[in-house]
DNA sequence: CGTGTCGCGTAC
DNA sequence: GACGTACGCGACACGG
C-alpha cells in the first residue's frame, strides 16, 4: 500500500484562519483565532484524509530568487496585520507539540517547497495531496499529485482542474502568464484576462504553439500579444516550478505521529481552546474561580454609581440576574451581575440576614440608577437567554433595549441539532471553564435552600461567572456565525424576535376559569363512568393508563388479534390505530372514550388551571432555541397543541377568551408550506395554481385523479389534501396507504401520479438530496443551517431518513423564517397601538385588540404577513375574529 | 424519592 | 422500517 503524503500551504492556512476567526480572544483579550483555525483545520484534515506523512510549508524570510528576476514580485502585498504576526509563534508551538514538521528553506517560498516535495514523493510512488488554494500550485496536478481544495473541500485531479480553470494543469503556467496573477503582482499581458487566456490556450494548447500560429489571431488581440510577447518568458520563469534553481532540497516529510503530549495540552489550555481539549479527551484545567476575572460586590449607592460610570465608559456589557423562582410573576430578584472586559460586578438585593448591614441596596435603588443604561439602545448588552432576564426586569418596570448578543441563540443557530444550549456546557466546551452548577450552589432535594439565604460572595461569584462567560463566549461564537453566513439571520431575525417573544410571554392569554372548572367536573365524571364500564367488562381491576396492562387484557386474556408492536421495545401496541381495528368490541369503544377524556383532562384542562396567574391569564414560554428546523416551540403549558380537530377537543378552545372589552383576531397563513415548496421547486403546475388563486387541494385532486373523476367524486379533495401533506413530510406509500385507508399499490400509484403531475417537485427533491450528499447540511430561505449528518451514513434507512429531514427542513424551516419576519414587522407596527400579539402556532398568529382598532390591526397583520417576504407565489392570509379562540368568524 | 425512557396523543 | 417538527402525561425501571 503506497503511503499518502499531505502537504499544507502554511501561510495560506494561517491567513484564512485569521480572517475566519478574527474576533476570537482569550479571556485576557489576546487574539487566538489564527492558531485555533489552523489547529482545528489541521486536525480535521488528518481525520478526513488520514495521511501517512504530513508537513506544513512556510515562506522563508530571506530574499526570494524571483525578486531578483522581477523586483515587483509580490510587491503589492502589505505586511500581515500585527495581530496575525503575534500568533505565528503559537502556530509553530502547535506544530511542534503535534510533531508536525514546519518546512522552511532560505530563498524558497512555501509553494516551492511543496512543489519539490510533491514531485519527489510522487516519483517515489506516494499519493500526494496539496492543501492550498494557490493557483500556481495547480500546475503540479497529475499522476499521483492532487490538490485538496480548502474551500471546495474536495480532491482535484487533472479533469477537475480543467473544469475549474478551463485549462489542464500543464497549461496553468502558460495560462497565468497570459492572464496574470494578481496575488503575485504578475500583470500578464495587458488586456488579456482569464476569459481570453482560456480561449487562447484552448485554441493553441500552449504559449509556444500560440507564437507559431499568431497569424490565426484576429486584429487587436494579435497586436497586444505581439507587443508584449517579450514579457511572457519572464512570467513563465516566475510561475513555473520546474525552474526553481535549487533542487537538492534536504527537507523531508516525516510520518504522521499520533502523539498529543503535555506541550500541546499546555498550549490549548493557555489559549483556552476548550473544544480542542475536549476532542483530546482532556478536561479543561481551568475552573471558573481560577480563570474568572475579579468580582466586586456592590454595597451602596456610591459604589453603584461607580458601576454605572464604568458601564457608560465601556459602552457595552454582559449581564445576568438571579431570581428566587423561574416564573416572573412569582419570583424576586436576588441580584444582578454586570461584566466588563476587565472586571465583573455583583449587585445584591436579597442577602442573608447577617449580611443585611453590609449590603444596603434595594432593587428600587438599582432601578433608579440603572434604568437609563438598560433602556439605552446605544449601550450594547450581552447575555444568555436574555428573554428570561428581560421578563423579570420588565415585571419590575425596567425596560431593556440595545440587546446585541444572546449566546443561547448564537449556539442554537450554530448547532441547531444540539438538545441543550446551556451556558455551563458552552463555557466548558468553548472557554475551557468549568462553572459550578446551580445545584452545587443551592443543594438539591430537601436540603435545597433559597438563593436569598446564601452569602452574597457565593451568589455573586456564581452570577458574575455566568455574565462573564456569556460575554466571553461571544468572541468564540461570533466568528463562527460569520463564517457560516448566519449573521444576517441572527441580527435581522432572531435577535429582534427576542423582544417580540418577551412581549408575548408577558401578555399571556386570558383563560376562562369557570369554563375550565365546568370542563374539569364533566371530564372527571366521564372518565369515572368509562373507567367503571371498562372494569365491569374486563371483570377485574387494572390501571387503564398503563398500555402494558391494557395490552395484557386485550391480547393475552381476551385473545384479540394483535395488529402491531411498538417501535422501540417491540411491545404489544395499544395505540388508537390498533384500537380502531378492534372497534365493534364494546370494551374497546369504552377504552377509546376513556383515553379521549383522560387526555383532555390531564394534558389540557388541569395543566391550564395549574398555570393560571392571579389575573386569569396563562403565560406560555415560547422557546427560541429548541427545534432543529427553526420553528418556535411552546411549553409550560404548550399552547401550540391545543386540540382543534375533534369535536370534544375543539370545545376547549372556548376557554381561551379575550379580556372584557377586547376581541381576538386569528391570522392564518394559507398553505404556507406548499407555497414554499412551489417557490423552491419552481414547479410550473404548483406556481400556476397559486398564482391563479386556485384551491390547491382541489387542483391536486384534479391533476392526480383526473378532472372527470374529480367531478364525480369531490371527496377526492380530502385525499389530495392528505397526499399534499404526505409529500412535505416525505411519506412513503406504506404510511400514505394507512392514512388514506387504501391499498399499498393504490397509494404508490397516487405518489407516482403526484410526481408526474408536479415534475418540478421531484426534481427539487432530487436536487436537495444530491446537494446534501456532498455537503451534509441544508439551508432555509433566511439562511438558517441544519447539518444532516445522516446523509453520510452507509445505512440506507438512516440516509433515506436524512433526505426526508433535509427536504422537510427547507420547507418547514423557511415557513418558520417567514412567520418570524412577519411577527417582527407586525410587532413594530403595534408599538403605537393597544392591540397585542399573544400567540404563535407555526402558521397562525393570535392577537387581542380593542374593537376600535380592528380595521387598522387587520390591515397591519395582513400586510405584515403577506408581504413578509417576496416568493415566486403570493402569500395569503385568512383572518378570523371572535370573543374566544373557538367561535371565530371570517373577516 | 428523583431521573430517564417509553408509549401514547395532541398540534402544525 | 416505512412521516417531518414539537410538548407532556402517566407508567415503569433503575439507583439510592
Amino acid at each position: 500500500m503506497p503511503d499518502r503524503v499531505l502537504l499544507i500551504d502554511g501561510m495560506y492556512l494561517v491567513f484564512s484562519s485569521f480572517y475566519a476567526y478574527h474576533s476570537m480572544r482569550t479571556l485576557q483579550n489576546e487574539p487566538t483565532g489564527a492558531v485555533f483555525g489552523f489547529a482545528s483545520r489541521v486536525e480535521s484534515l488528518v481525520q478526513e484524509l488520514r495521511p501517512d506523512r504530513l508537513a506544513v510549508a512556510f515562506d522563508s524570510k530571506e530574499k526570494n530568487f524571483r525578486r531578483e528576476l522581477y523586483p515587483e514580485y509580490k510587491a503589492q502585498r502589505q505586511l500581515p496585520p500585527e495581530e496575525l504576526l503575534q500568533q505565528l509563534p503559537a502556530v509553530h508551538e502547535y506544530l511542534e507539540g503535534r510533531g508536525i514538521h514546519a518546512l522552511e528553506k532560505p530563498g524558497l517560498e512555501g509553494d516551492d517547497i511543496i512543489a519539490l516535495l510533491a514531485r519527489r514523493y510522487a516519483a517515489a510512488g506516494s499519493e500526494v495531496l496539496i492543501f492550498s488554494a494557490d493557483k500556481d500550485l495547480f500546475q503540479l496536478v497529475g499522476g499521483r499529485i492532487f490538490i485538496y481544495h480548502p474551500k471546495l473541500k474536495k480532491k482535484l485531479g487533472r479533469e477537475e482542474v480543467k473544469e475549474l480553470f478551463g485549462v489542464y494543469p500543464e497549461q496553468i503556467v502558460d495560462f497565468l502568464s497570459l492572464a496574470g496573477d494578481a496575488s503575485d503582482n504578475i500583470p500578464g499581458i495587458p488586456g488579456i484576462g482569464e476569459k481570453t487566456a482560456t480561449k487562447l490556450i484552448e485554441k493553441f494548447g500552449s504559449l509556444d504553439a500560440m507564437r507559431q500560429g499568431l497569424d490565426q489571431v484576429e486584429g487587436k488581440l494579435r497586436e497586444r500579444i505581439a507587443t508584449h510577447a517579450h514579457l511572457l518568458e519572464k512570467w513563465r520563469m516566475l510561475l513555473d516550478f520546474a525552474r526553481i534553481p535549487q533542487t537538492n532540497l534536504d527537507l523531508e516529510v516525516p510520518p504522521l505521529q499520533t502523539r498529543c503530549g503535555e506541550q500541546l495540552l499546555g498550549l490549548y489550555r493557555r489559549l483556552q481552546f476548550g473544544s480542542l481539549l475536549k476532542k483530546l479527551g482532556a478536561a479543561p484545567a481551568a475552573n471558573a474561580e481560577e480563570s474568572a476575572l475579579p468580582v466586586r460586590l456592590v454595597e451602596n449607592r456610591a459604589q453603584l454609581q461607580e458601576v454605572a460610570a464604568a458601564i457608560r465608559a465601556a459602552g457595552s456589557f454582559a449581564w445576568d440576574i438571579e431570581t428566587t423562582a423561574l416564573d416572573f410573576s412569582a419570583a424576586e430578584i436576588v441580584g444582578v451581575a454586570v461584566s466588563l472586559p476587565a472586571v465583573s460586578y455583583y449587585i445584591p438585593f436579597l442577602v442573608p440576614a447577617e449580611q443585611a448591614g453590609r449590603f444596603t441596596l434595594t432593587f428600587a435603588d438599582f432601578k433608579k440608577e440603572m434604568a437609563g443604561l438598560f433602556s439605552d439602545p446605544a449601550i450594547r448588552k450581552t447575555g444568555h437567554n436574555l428573554k428570561f432576564d428581560m421578563l423579570h426586569l420588565w415585571q419590575r418596570g425596567m425596560a431593556v433595549d440595545g440587546v446585541e448578543h444572546d449566546t443561547m441563540i448564537m449556539s442554537y443557530l450554530l448547532f441547531p441539532n444540539r438538545r441543550s444550549h446551556q451556558l455551563k456546557e458552552l463555557s466548558a466546551e468553548f472557554l475551557g471553564v468549568r462553572q459550578i452548577a446551580f445545584a452545587e450552589l443551592v443543594g438539591t432535594g430537601k436540603s435545597q435552600v433559597s438563593l436569598a439565604a446564601i452569602a452574597a460572595e457565593k451568589v455573586g461569584a456564581y452570577c458574575a461567572a455566568d455574565a462573564s462567560c456569556s460575554g466571553q463566549l461571544v468572541a468564540k461564537l461570533l466568528p463562527q456565525l460569520e463564517e457560516k453566513k448566519l449573521l444576517d439571520l441572527y441580527r435581522g431575525i432572531e435577535i429582534p424576535l427576542l423582544r417580540v417573544l418577551m412581549d408575548m410571554e408577558w401578555q399571556g392569554i386570558g383563560v376562562d376559569r369557570a369554563f375550565l372548572r365546568t370542563a374539569d367536573d364533566r371530564l372527571r365524571a366521564s372518565i369515572a363512568a368509562s373507567e367503571k364500564e371498562v372494569r365491569e367488562l374486563a371483570g377485574y381491576d387494572f390501571n387503564l393508563n398503563s398500555s402494558q396492562q391494557l395490552a395484557e387484557l386485550l391480547f393475552d386474556k381476551m385473545n384479540l388479534p394483535l395488529s402491531k408492536k411498538t417501535r422501540k421495545t417491540r411491545a404489544q401496541s395499544t395505540d388508537i390505530e390498533v384500537l380502531n381495528e378492534l372497534k365493534g368490541h364494546p370494551l374497546v369503544e369504552k377504552i377509546i372514550a376513556y383515553r379521549t377524556y383522560k387526555k383532555l383532562h390531564s394534558t389540557y384542562v388541569l395543566a391550564l388551571l395549574d398555570n393560571l396567574d392571579a389575573g386569569g391569564r396563562v403565560h406560555t414560554q415560547f422557546n427560541q432555541t429548541v427545534t432543529a428546523t427553526g420553528r418556535l416551540s411552546s411549553s409550560n403549558p404548550n399552547l401550540q397543541n391545543i386540540p382543534v380537530n375533534e369535536v370534544a377537543g375543539i370545545h376547549l378552545r372556548r376557554a381561551f377568551a379575550a379580556a372584557p372589552g377586547r376581541r381576538l383576531l386569528s391570522a392564518d397563513y394559507s398553505q404556507i408550506e406548499l407555497r414554499v415548496l412551489a417557490h423552491f421547486s419552481e414547479d410550473q403546475n404548483l406556481l400556476q395554481a397559486f398564482a391563479s388563486g386556485a384551491d390547491i387541494h382541489q387542483r391536486t385532486a384534479e391533476l392526480v385523479f383526473g378532472a372527470d373523476l374529480f367531478a364525480a367524486a369531490p371527496e377526492l379533495r380530502r385525499r389530495a389534501k392528505i397526499i399534499n401533506f404526505s409529500i412535505i413530510y416525505g411519506s412513503g406509500a406504506y404510511s400514505l396507504a394507512k392514512e388514506l385507508g387504501v391499498s399499498f399499490a393504490a397509494a404508490k400509484d397516487f405518489i407516482d401520479r403526484y410526481f408526474e403531475t408536479y415534475r418540478g417537485v421531484r426534481a427539487f427533491m432530487d436536487r436537495v438530496a444530491a446537494a446534501a450528499e456532498s455537503e451534509p447540511e441544508v439551508r432555509t430561505l433566511a439562511g438558517r443551517v441544519r447539518p444532516i449528518p445522516e446523509m453520510q451514513s452507509s445505512n440506507r434507512t438512516v440516509k433515506e431518513n436524512g433526505k426526508r429531514m433535509a427536504i422537510n427542513t427547507i420547507i418547514q424551516g423557511s415557513a418558520a423564517d417567514i412567520i418570524k419576519i412577519a411577527m417582527i414587522r407586525i410587532h413594530e407596527g403595534l408599538r403605537a397601538m393597544e392591540s397585542r400579539l399573544l400567540l404563535q402556532v407555526h402558521d397562525e398568529l393570535v392577537f387581542e385588540y380593542p374593537p376600535a382598532e380592528e380595521p387598522r390591526l387587520a390591515a397591519l397583520v395582513r400586510d405584515g404577513m403577506e408581504n413578509a417576504v417576496a416568493l415566486r407565489v403570493p402569500l395569503r392570509v385568512s383572518l378570523k375574529k371572535g370573543k374566544n379562540w373557538a367561535d371565530m368568524a371570517a373577516g
